[in-house]
DNA sequence: CTCCGTGCAAAAGGTTTGCACTGGT
DNA sequence: ACCAGTGCAAACCTTTTGCACGGAG
């Protein structure tokens, strides 16, 4: 059930926050507990607006924040790239993407091996005009730099 | 050869905008010209910079313009979402993403089919730590709505 | 010649930050 | 009690828009 997952996800960090001693507020848990709940990928303002009624005074700021600390425990994830800026690509042949966890750096990848994927059926109804994979992890020059566990320097 | 390529593309946007009867304008050959000679992916702001000196008194408005004239026709590619607003994803397994290219809903896509690709080698010296596929198309819901094949209603 | 594109500046989001206060540990 | 988190407001960054002018078709 979704229910247990949420339950589970909460518990989790809630142990992992006690681990690295960062406070557990109710700001934090409510957010938390909004997001498990849906099966979209809100946006921070949409966060904010179902987490409104629950925390009367609550400021966006907090919530940009809380999230911030839900991504860096680990918890969810933040689906978009970190610089807010939209990228241009001249590349308009079937590519994919290398982005590098640590500088963002991004990188085509062509691959005829990733453009032969056969797609599933019965996508949700969609109707598929393009697909691309996105690969994430360490570009050479951050693979030298550091041997990263963790994201922050902490 | 880079510098052939590039010269072609530069000959399809031309014959393109004829074609359409979009004007042909410096700033547009210019921020073309300059996007086509770089293999990462520039911001908005990167390719101003970049083109800021051959175009004296150049606007950023006009960047952004053009680089959205040049998406239309089809000659560059817009790496994000086309909403600026970051997402957050509860789902931190493996899945994928379904994106409308119409309404901007993202949805999740859990398919062990996709979890299970091969990923080739030599992937430019990155170290791989996950992946993930996005697939583009059209939501049930603007299926029925338009039967688009321009984006602009012109 | 007519329009559309451009430049400028201001507006419109989205996100971050400084500061005083509150709440978690 | 201490330190980090919160709320508020202002700052900041990216992108969009209104308007007058100039260049493209």
């Amino acid at each position: 059930m979704k229910q247990a997952q949420a339950a589970l996800k909460m518990e989790n960090f809630e142990t992992l926050c006690r681990e690295r001693g960062i406070p557990l507020t109710v700001q934090r848990r409510v957010i938390l507990g909004a997001l498990v709940g849906r099966e979209d990928h809100p946006t921070a303002d949409q966060v904010y607006e179902a987490v409104a009624d629950r925390l009367p005074g609550l400021s966006r700021a907090t919530v940009y924040r809380a999230l911030e600390t839900l991504v860096e425990v680990g918890v969810i994830h933040r689906a978009s790239h970190l610089g807010n800026a939209a990228r241009y690509d001249p590349n308009t042949e079937r590519h994919h993407h290398l982005t590098c966890l640590k500088c963002h750096k991004v990188v085509d990848l062509e691959e005829a091996a990733l453009d032969a994927i056969r797609l599933p059926g019965g996508l949700q109804g969609f109707e598929i005009m393009d697909y691309s994979v996105h690969l994430q992890g360490l570009c050479p020059e951050c693979r030298k730099k550091t041997r990263p566990l963790k994201a922050k320097s902490a």
